[in-house]
DNA sequence: AATGACTGTTGCATATATTGCAACGACCCT
DNA sequence: AGGGTCGTTGCAATATATGCAACAGTCATT
């Protein structure tokens, strides 16, 4: 560990609960007043700090600018995959993974069955949206306007005797959805098939994805399929960690 | 200036450009692989970086943390939030407060047309500084020295063929923004998207920030859009008057 | 106005901390 | 097994950061 970087990034923490003046930043991390202006005048150079008009240091804008362009560059699938495959050897069942955007819902990975059956759904093909559980996820995090404007939008194929028939059934599926925190498809998109669901998250909390395991009824019914969900939702969680950067404290004393 | 800071820092950059292994992040910056390694543990520690499950590295938690912390603690930000929610329940269109700061002009807060509150979604994106009327309004405002030398710097991207084509007629225009305290952008970025701008000083009178009004053309027309010019300009001048403490916080007289 | 206290800034010699090297271990693929 | 890549560690050399002391600017006080 380098004592000189470990210095100046002390700095940002302190900067966050405040502005303060080179004097004060300088006592708070035990150097000379002039080790102190180095190093801010580096993380200046960075644009990580900000000095304003009263000359006292600020957090700076860059760090905006960072944030925001590693969010955009967050590939939610590729860190989702390895995941999703080793469930997929847990389980043995069709592991798929699933965003919003613009109203459609997209599959975006999917790891196949080891057992011989085949399941139509395709990468990048819109899903069920009124039905699937992946959707419903997904769907039940908007905020609450634009989720009942969507959902009054929506056509509701009756693809099944247990799909969804309506907007008011809809949106009541959404809300128990949201407060549990998983969600289900049992025969609503095929008779025959079950879906078991869970939300990855952002930083912010924000549902970016979900994930499902489905089987057919020949396999394993839906009680037993039911009884994957602890680890399905374990393994969202997992994914959930990695993908909002939360260390998995490996050690934490220097 | 820290030549180890500062190789520390150039790492933040690379990464937010997706993740990269070792490897990847000793050659971009030029140094030995074990140099990296510890710059990288470093960053780790202080949980700017972190360290997927394929053991390449990305931006970690803390940095957005900091960044949330810092947008949080922009003081205009704070006193003008009421006042852009007002005036986007008057108007219904979408409404933005932006600040400069060492030679970018960022979003610092954003009231989206249709939903309420919470969408951090672009804020902390640099605007298109040539054509955005609050970056008009920021950088009119500069001493005249630096204002010629920071256009003299800028490329001038032809979004449209209404976009700002060179340093003399942005000088100009800027001029003509000064002198008449508000701005506009019709066209200039997107074909199809307006603004009208106002900007917001401090107690010695110069701009601090600058907020507008943006809708589409197939909302309403420019011309339409001028009409809320004289509403725009009252609601930065209330900011304003908050902002330096002539204004008692509560109701602005009007 | 002059003084004094305060803060930020610079040049420099010293010693400390960082660097690159080379060797090691782990892992994957052929 | 063997060759390849990638991450990791100990060590010596030297480049690099540090603290000091002196300087300059600003503001308030007398």
């Amino acid at each position: 560990m380098s004592q000189t970087v470990d210095r100046a990034l002390s700095i940002l923490p302190l900067l966050a609960e405040g502005p303060a003046d080179l004097g004060q930043v300088a006592e708070r991390l035990g150097v000379h007043k002039s080790t102190a202006l180095r190093l801010l005048r580096t993380l200046h150079e960075h644009g990580l700090v900000y000095r304003q008009s009263d000359q006292r240091y600020r957090l700076g804008a860059r760090l905006f600018a960072l944030a925001q362009e590693a969010v955009e560059n967050l590939d939610v699938r590729e860190i989702a995959h390895p995941h999703l495959v080793r469930l997929n050897e847990q389980c043995g069942h069709t592991v798929h993974l699933a965003v919003h955007e613009e109203g459609e819902v997209l599959y975006i990975d999917k790891v196949e069955s080891r057992y011989p059956v085949r399941m139509y759904s395709r990468i990048g093909k819109p899903v069920a949206i009124t039905v699937a559980a992946v959707a419903k996820l997904l769907l039940a995090d908007l905020p609450e306007p634009e989720r009942r404007t969507l959902a009054e939008k929506l056509d509701y194929p009756m693809y099944t005797s247990r799909s969804i028939p309506n907007a008011p059934a809809f949106l009541r599926e959404l809300e128990k959805v949201r407060d549990q925190g998983w969600a289900t498809d049992l025969g609503g998109h095929e008779e025959s098939i079950n879906c078991v669901a869970a939300p990855i998250r952002g930083t912010d909390g924000r549902v970016v994805a979900a994930m499902s395991v489905s089987a057919p009824n020949v396999v394993v019914t839906a009680d037993e399929l039911l009884t994957l969900l602890p680890l399905v939702r374990r393994t969202a969680d997992a994914i959930s960690g990695e993908y909002s950067g939360r260390t998995p404290a490996k050690e934490s004393s220097s």
